[in-house]
DNA sequence: CGCGACGTTGATTTGCCTCAACGATTGTGG
DNA sequence: CCACAATCGTTGAGGCAAATCAACGTCGCG
């Protein structure tokens, strides 16, 4: 394992979370696994079951899936100190409906089913920290989901820029429009007035 | 406390999630306070924290929020088996954001915060009952946002119906527009096209 | 250089909203 | 038990947000 693979991060992120001992903090370290992921590579595709959560040390990756008409619907875009998988196939052992790809090579820290529960097990606060980010993720997308449910599309772009203002120098737009639901073009005619 | 607050339905809930000895159903059981409710009464009202977390019994509810044009916009219909509450405003201590109303006479469980935490502590696998039920909130709320994004009203009212063939009969249909994210017009008129 | 990926622009179409009006049903007080 | 209001669903006309389609300019890169 080379010294891109630092634990300072995830570490960071744990102790945001719970209160651990330098053993409980060991055994986690023990159940990492090293992965790197190159530009333009995918880190799953629908069908497969996805066997691992990942933690974003560095890079910038999109997930996505594909509607009834082939096109690509962006979820995310997780970048460092994200996690990241499909939670649902993860859980229950499914084909995931899901493709993840690296935008950008990627350090990241996996850790696969069975390996979590043995950490469940041996320091149950990881379950805590665990429910932790779920709640968190479920607050973000209920808000999306309102968001996108009440809002125009201008006030989703607004929005977005101002909640994740570094993502559009790594992401290509039409990527984001596809995260905001609307087309490319749509999105650069809201640019457009925006800017005038 | 009356004979309708039966623990038959939440002890089955509790069983198909996590394995408990007896001595912690009891415990389970010693933290759970009953709450009835009348039709058109607020179970939480925008600006309240929300104390607790609610499992109902019997009885049918609806959860939803004020957007900035002061419409009312429905997030979900908690029924029979399923927990409900501001997940959010539950666990952070901050004013909520929803309003929880009966739309029939309801009998719930409800188990407060201190409480909460109190079983995870004696029963941490009630922490990963939890957990499995946020996820599962997660993966649907997710599904609901993808198909408002990629797919059409008429596709969504369809997969709503199949999805919750029983709720109709129990909500207003206006109600279930805004759940859709369209208006009750619009809904009338999606109906009338596919009745022909 | 030439090609592919990306963003922009304009013309046209469509999904859904807004507003206004109108029955049908339910509920409620006199 | 009736009268009346409130609630709920429907219908139609018109309008707007956003999609579609097609064309074009730019840039980076093999």
């Amino acid at each position: 394992m080379n010294e891109a693979f630092s634990y300072s991060e995830i570490d960071a992120y744990v102790d945001r979370c719970i209160a651990i001992t330098p053993e409980e903090r060991s055994f986690f370290h023990s159940i990492l696994e090293p992965k790197t992921i190159e530009r333009k590579q995918h880190l799953l595709r629908a069908g497969e079951i996805c066997r691992y959560e990942y933690y974003v040390i560095s890079g910038c990756l999109r997930s996505y899936y594909l509607d009834e008409k082939g096109n690509e619907v962006n979820i995310m875009f997780p970048v460092e100190d994200w996690w990241l998988g499909d939670l649902v196939s993860f859980t229950y052992n499914i084909p995931s409906s899901l493709y993840i790809e690296a935008m950008e090579d990627s350090i990241l820290w996996m850790i696969n089913q069975e390996n979590k529960e043995l950490l469940f097990e041996k320091v149950p606060a990881f379950e805590r920290m665990f429910r932790l980010m779920i709640q968190r993720s479920l607050a973000a997308i209920q808000n999306r989901l309102y968001a996108t449910i009440a809002k125009t599309a201008e006030q989703r772009y607004q929005e977005f820029m101002e909640k994740y203002p570094a993502i559009p120098q790594r992401i290509p737009q039409h990527h984001i429009a596809s995260y905001l639901g609307i087309t490319p073009e749509f999105l650069s005619k809201i640019r457009r007035k925006l800017a005038s």
